[in-house]
RNA sequence: GGAUGGAUUCCCGAGUGGCCAAAGGGGACAGACUGUAAAUCUGCUGCAAUUGCUUCGGUGGUUCGAAUCCACCUCCAUCCA
């Protein structure tokens, strides 16, 4: 199987500019492309792994990849896929973002010498002229044609600023750049930077007369049309500070009966027989598939270790038995001699947002030490038992284990 | 620059002087049922606590009392320039 055939059996293309073309340069090693990241935050996310997995993917078939960090860019903002205009960030804080990027990217890709790159498009936008742009940028892009363009159809009814505008020109200008620089001959991205991307080819076309191409990514949503990677709190990270090993791996062994595969072929690098043998399963027999999905996924971005670990701590409480020893655990300071009720451990642990919301969980029973439900509001903790550490359980899958 | 409309709790959205911690819906959380799934039903949803404290874009003001009235400001949309 080619590589374009396998990433069409796994469903990761969404649109390409020339199939024919892009199918024999990327079979063949001969593409150079790159991937643009803004640093919004200072972890990368799902989304940005699915890039990187993709990158990973060509890069092992002899591409090669650029992965472009959009310093520059990242302060305007995307406004694809946005109802409301993004907030601004300081400097310091995108340098600061670029910084954690770099790092977490590293560990995906292979970044030595002449295997891969690492740019910042702050290098060549931040100093940029702007009548100079608007001469030998801007008089390639009809404005009527960009009002036209999806992502900015949904921001007309909402508004729209000119900097957002600007930024399918900034993300064009890169592409053509790295053309230039680095011959880099093809870009990705997700699903909603079609039309930013194809700003980039037709700019190259127009100023060059040269042909770049262009293939974004299918777009991860759940059964329910809303992106996957994002939980109430907010994104899952990358970042084991932001996003503990074991919470990554639960997010995954919770995904929807009808997402688990789509997962798996998505996101994993078993090989496709293998997934396809998965494929009859059904029934509580996904149950299986959803952990095989959490264990590689964890795997690739933990590393087996912490994998291994998460998959044993959630056998051990959600299947009993096991040793309970890698379950994420909270050591309490400042516990007074007489001990501390439920409520406050809870809060300190911080397993609830307020005391309030532990108070809710105890008096609806959804709270239980060590197996017993707690039913009074007031129940203590006392010194002794916190130093053996007590197992506190909120609702069906918060667990943890509090000591001191 | 002018005219008009708007900003309410996580989101949408009622509320136009006291009965408002603020209807309704969504989401989230908890319970039942289950397979750590989905669907469904129930509860719950500012904070800390038995009695308080802080919320309705911001700052001042009127009033015994303001999300509601007034002034100024900020931001957003629509139309006109």
């Amino acid at each position: 199987m080619t590589l374009y055939d396998e990433l069409v059996a796994r469903g990761l293309i969404a649109q390409v500019t020339n199939e024919e073309e892009i199918k024999e340069m990327i079979n063949n090693g001969k593409a150079t492309f790159y991937i643009g990241f803004d640093p919004t935050a200072d972890s990368l996310h799902v989304g940005h792994f699915m890039a990187l997995c993709l990158m990973k993917r060509l890069q092992m078939a002899g591409n090669k990849p650029i992965a472009l960090i959009g310093g520059g860019t990242a302060v305007i903002g995307d406004p694809s896929g946005r109802s409301d205009m993004r907030q601004m960030m300081t400097s310091e804080t995108i340098e600061h973002n670029v910084e954690c990027f770099k790092k977490q990217m590293s560990r995906f890709i292979d970044f030595s010498e002449g295997k891969a790159m690492l740019v910042n498009n702050a290098d060549w936008l931040l100093g940029l002229n702007y009548v100079e742009v608007l001469r030998e940028v801007g008089s390639h892009f009809s404005v009527n044609r960009m009002l036209s363009a999806e992502c900015y159809k949904q921001r007309m009814e909402k508004g729209l600023s000119f900097l957002e505008f600007n930024y399918m020109i900034m993300q064009s200008y890169d592409f053509y750049m790295l053309f230039n620089k680095y011959g880099c001959n093809m870009q990705f991205g997700g699903d909603d930077q079609w039309s930013n991307m194809l700003g980039g080819t037709e700019l190259i076309r127009r100023k060059l007369g040269k042909d770049a191409h262009a293939m974004t990514i299918t777009l991860l949503l759940n059964s329910e049309g809303k992106k996957m990677g994002k939980t109430q709190s907010g994104a899952v990270w990358l970042d084991p500070e932001k996003t503990t090993p074991y919470e990554f791996f639960q997010y995954w062994r919770n995904v929807a009966d009808t997402d688990v595969l789509k997962c798996i072929r998505m996101l994993t690098f078993l090989p496709m027989e293998e997934i396809k043998a998965m494929d009859k399963w059904e029934g509580s027999q996904l149950n299986k598939a959803k952990e095989i999905l959490a264990f590689e996924l964890t795997k690739l971005v933990h590393g087996e270790e912490e994998a291994s670990k998460a998959l044993e701590s959630s056998k051990a409480l959600f299947s009993g038995g096991a040793d309970s020893e890698n379950i994420p655990t909270v050591i309490l300071s400042n516990v007074p001699t007489e001990g501390m009720d439920i409520i406050t451990v809870m809060a300190e642990a911080e397993m609830v947002a307020s005391k309030s919301e532990a108070r809710r969980a105890v008096e609806q029973g959804g709270v239980s030490v060590d197996g017993d439900r707690v039913t009074d509001v007031k129940a203590i903790l006392t010194v002794d038992e916190l130093k053996k550490g007590v197992l506190i359980r909120k609702g069906k899958k918060v667990y943890k284990k509090v000591t001191m």
